[in-house]
DNA sequence: CAATTAATTGCTAAATATGCAATAATATAA
DNA sequence: TTATATTATTGCATATTTAGCAATTAATTG
C-alpha cells in the first residue's frame, strides 16, 4: 500500500489501475490499426500476462475490440463515442461550425475542417456543397501532407518535427520520378498566407486552404474549400481566398488569437 | 478476492478498475460539458469519494481536465487523440460487413450495402444468399430512386436537392400513364422507418431498405434485403424486417451515431 | 455571516492485481 | 505433414491497491 507513498506528487490519491489501463489504451491508439498482445504489451511497457487482463477490461468497456478471427486488438466503439464527444466539445468546433455554414452558402462549395492527428490532418467537421462532389472523404479521412492545400498549410506552420515523420513517408513513396521541393512549398504557402493545390486526378478539383491560429499563435486548425477546376477559382486574389481568409481569420480571432 | 467470482462469465482475469474507469470516464463524456464531481458521482453511480479517485487518475491520464477555475470535470486532449485514432479507423465497409454476414445468415437472403453516388444508390458490397436470385447486379450497380425500397430510404433521409434530379429524370421516364406521389413515397417511408417495396417484374421481388446514419445523423448509407414474393416476408413488423433494422442500427452505432 | 452543500483527504479492513509458471493456441520452419 | 518456436491465455498465492467511512476543508447559498 502505498497511498502514503514518500514521494509527494507521486502517485497520490489516484487509482492505480486506471492509468495503466490508459498507458495500454495508448499503446491500442498508436498503433493505427489492429494489433497483437505482445506488440502491445511492449509498446506499453508491460508484461504480457498483464497487459491481457487490461485488454480484457478495456473490452469489456467497449474502449477496445477484439478481431473475432485474428484476435488482434483495435480501438472500439465505445473510443470512437468517446472522441466525437470530445471533438464535439472543442471550442475549435463551436466555434468554426457556424462560420464554415456561412462560409459554403457564400462560395456553394464543400467546406472542411481539419486538425492535426496521428496521421496527418483529420477531418472533424465538413460542410458539404449543395451540388457535392463525390469525393472519399468523410470525417476521420486523412489528408496527404505534400499533394494537398491543406496539407501544405500544416507543413508550412507546424513545427518540423510534428510533420517530418509523414513527409518522410510520402517523399519515400513518391521518390525518384518525380521529386518534390518541400522547402519551395512552404515558402510560397507563407508568402500567401494560405495552401493552394490544384488535385490533377480525374476530378481535377482545384483546392484553398487557410490556417486558423488559437491564443498562443499557434497553428489549431485548417479550413478547406474546393470544387471542380474550372468552376472553382482558386486564385488567391479572388473572390473564394478572400472569403475562405476571413472566415478563417474569424475563426481564429474567437479562439483567441491576437495577431502579434 | 474474487478471480474465483463464483459467476464464471461475470468477471474473470480483468481488471476491475480499468472497468470502473470507463464508466467515470463515459459519465463525463455523457455530461456534453464540464460537470462537477457530484454530478460525474451520480451519473456513474459511485459514491463521490471514489468517483474522485478515479478522475484524479483519469486527469493525469489526460482523459479528462478539470477547469483551473470552476474545478469542473470535462474530456481531456488525449480522448480528442484517442478518438481521432478511433475516427481514422472507421471504414463503412469494413463495419458493416460483419454485420452484414450475420444478417444474411439470418434471413437466409441476399443483403447489400450501397451509398449515394453522382449516379443514385451505389452497390460497395453484397452478401448474397444461399439460393441466389438473379439479379443484375454487382459492385457499382446504380439502383433507380423511386422504384425501389432503397431508392425510397435515399429519397427520404437525404437533403432534398441531393435527389432531386435524378428523381426529375425517373419521373420524366414514366411519365404520362402511372404518375407517382414523391411525396406519399417519403411520408410512408419516413413513418415506417424503412423502405419497403415490390418490384413487379418477371421476378417479383420483395424487398426491405433500412438506413444508416453517421454521427451527425446524416444518411450515411443503406441496407438492403429482398426474396422472392411469397417466400420473402417483407411486412413492417415480420422477423426480417426487425433483423434488417437491428442490423441497421448497429453499423449506425459503430458509426458514431448516437440516437438524439 | 451562518448554514448547507460539495469537494477533498487519511485511515485500515477487505478486495484486487501482480508475478510466476504452466498450458494452450498459433505461427514458422524443416 | 511434423517439429519447433513464438505468442496468447489462465490459475494461484500473496503483496498491493482500493473502498468505505468519517473527518476536514472549500465553496455556495440564504
Amino acid at each position: 500500500m502505498n497511498r502514503a507513498n514518500k514521494n509527494p506528487s507521486d502517485n497520490v490519491g489516484g487509482v492505480q489501475s486506471v492509468e495503466v489501463g490508459t498507458r495500454v489504451l495508448l499503446a491500442v491508439k498508436s498503433g493505427g490499426g489492429p494489433m497483437g498482445l505482445k506488440k502491445i504489451a511492449d509498446l506499453a511497457g508491460l508484461p504480457a500476462a498483464n497487459t491481457r487482463r487490461y485488454l480484457v477490461s478495456l473490452i469489456r468497456s467497449g474502449l477496445v475490440e477484439q478481431d473475432a478471427t485474428t484476435g488482434k486488438y483495435d480501438l472500439g466503439s465505445v473510443a470512437l463515442q468517446i472522441g466525437l464527444a470530445a471533438i464535439t466539445g472543442l471550442n475549435l468546433v463551436r466555434t468554426a461550425v457556424p462560420v464554415m455554414t456561412e462560409l459554403r452558402e457564400l462560395v456553394g462549395e464543400t467546406v472542411v475542417l481539419t486538425v492535426w492527428g496521428d496521421h496527418g490532418p483529420t477531418i472533424i467537421h465538413w460542410e458539404e456543397s449543395l451540388a457535392p462532389i463525390t469525393v472519399n472523404t468523410r470525417i476521420g479521412s486523412v489528408f496527404p501532407v505534400l499533394n494537398t492545400a491543406t496539407g501544405h498549410v500544416y507543413l508550412t506552420w507546424l513545427p518540423r518535427q510534428q510533420t517530418r515523420d509523414l513527409v518522410k513517408q510520402e517523399l519515400r513513396q513518391r521518390s525518384k520520378d518525380n521529386p518534390i521541393d518541400v522547402e519551395a512549398i512552404i515558402e510560397t504557402t507563407k508568402n500567401n498566407g494560405m495552401g493552394r493545390f490544384f488535385i490533377e486526378d480525374m476530378r481535377s478539383l482545384s483546392t484553398l486552404a487557410a490556417p486558423i491560429f488559437d491564443h498562443e499563435a499557434k497553428l489549431a486548425a485548417v479550413i478547406t474549400t474546393y470544387g471542380y477546376k474550372g468552376k472553382f477559382d482558386n486564385s488567391l486574389s479572388g473572390s473564394n481566398a478572400k472569403a475562405l481568409k476571413k472566415a478563417a481569420n474569424e475563426i481564429s480571432y474567437k479562439m483567441g488569437f491576437n495577431e502579434e
